[in-house]
DNA sequence: CGTATTTCAGCTTCACTGATATAC
DNA sequence: CGTATATCAGTGGAGCTGAAATAC
């Protein structure tokens, strides 16, 4: 082994878009490891928290809400159905939907997710003071915001 | 469609992380594009950086400052090997490895790939001052340094 | 008819693992 | 012998596409 240290090339060094990408890696592989240990992933507490904060909907529904795509909500949806978290049924009004529902179990589930969540955010960021945090969510979310369509 | 609106789920809401995978993904297709339209990715041009930085080095070296796994390294520098971007020849003293050497087209196309990527990047933070982008810059360095172990 | 919903099958890219041959 | 290098084959997840069946 030679070339072990920290240093990185002046033009990659400036590439705050690599940096971004590389700190989201780190940070997501750490709460994804989280849920994982509760036997759950990303997609479903997506589900779960917005099922939570909005009340019932459409597969469709909850796709567009989360920005997860159609193909993948069956896949979830199929597996939290298949641990009694959600109901599905067909809406009576259109027959073509299912209305997706929270069991109680499901709630009880989102709720050991979420402290699992804050908990393994709380050591992702510690780096980074309470105020600092909140700027980089403002900033954040104004790249999400404004840049939305690419 | 019934449901399209913005609002995202409060336990959702919270959670940077999801935030921040979000704008790194926005980002990193945007800054993908700009390299792809001169036939380039991500990989390519952190090891052309690389080599512009620190000089000729073996696959396993730049592999560790790159932090580009050893196998897709190869890849990597198959696609710049038949480009004509670098040369890989056999070490004299140490013959399990290959010297990875910029050749001057290489040079060139870096510094074609340096000034797309720059303005891609402008483009993708737009939306946040100079300042602004700093701070933000520190922030992620801190974090992937203090937390580089996971 | 066109459109929306759900589902399935498959594709691509990315990060990574395991095994191999070779050389130190 | 153990370790490092380069290579290849393959895995697994994530995001996405296309087509089908059904219902509006």
């Amino acid at each position: 082994m030679e070339t072990d240290r920290n240093e990185v090339a002046p033009l990659l060094e400036r590439q705050a878009s690599r940096l971004l990408a590389q700190v989201a890696q780190m940070v997501t592989r750490h709460t994804a490891a989280a849920l994982e240990t509760l036997g759950a992933n990303r997609n479903e507490f997506a589900v779960l928290a917005t099922l939570d904060g909005f009340g019932p909907d459409s597969q469709a529904g909850l796709s567009r809400r989360t920005n997860i795509d159609r193909s993948d909500m069956v896949a979830a949806l199929a597996g939290l159905e298949a641990a009694g978290h959600v109901v599905r049924q067909v809406d009576a009004n259109d027959r073509r939907r299912n209305v997706v529902q929270l069991t109680d179990a499901g709630r009880a589930h989102l709720a050991q997710l979420a402290a699992a969540l804050d908990q393994a955010q709380a050591e992702a960021f510690a780096p980074l003071s309470g105020s600092e945090l909140d700027q980089l969510q403002a900033m954040l979310l104004r790249l999400r915001d404004r840049h939305g369509g690419l």
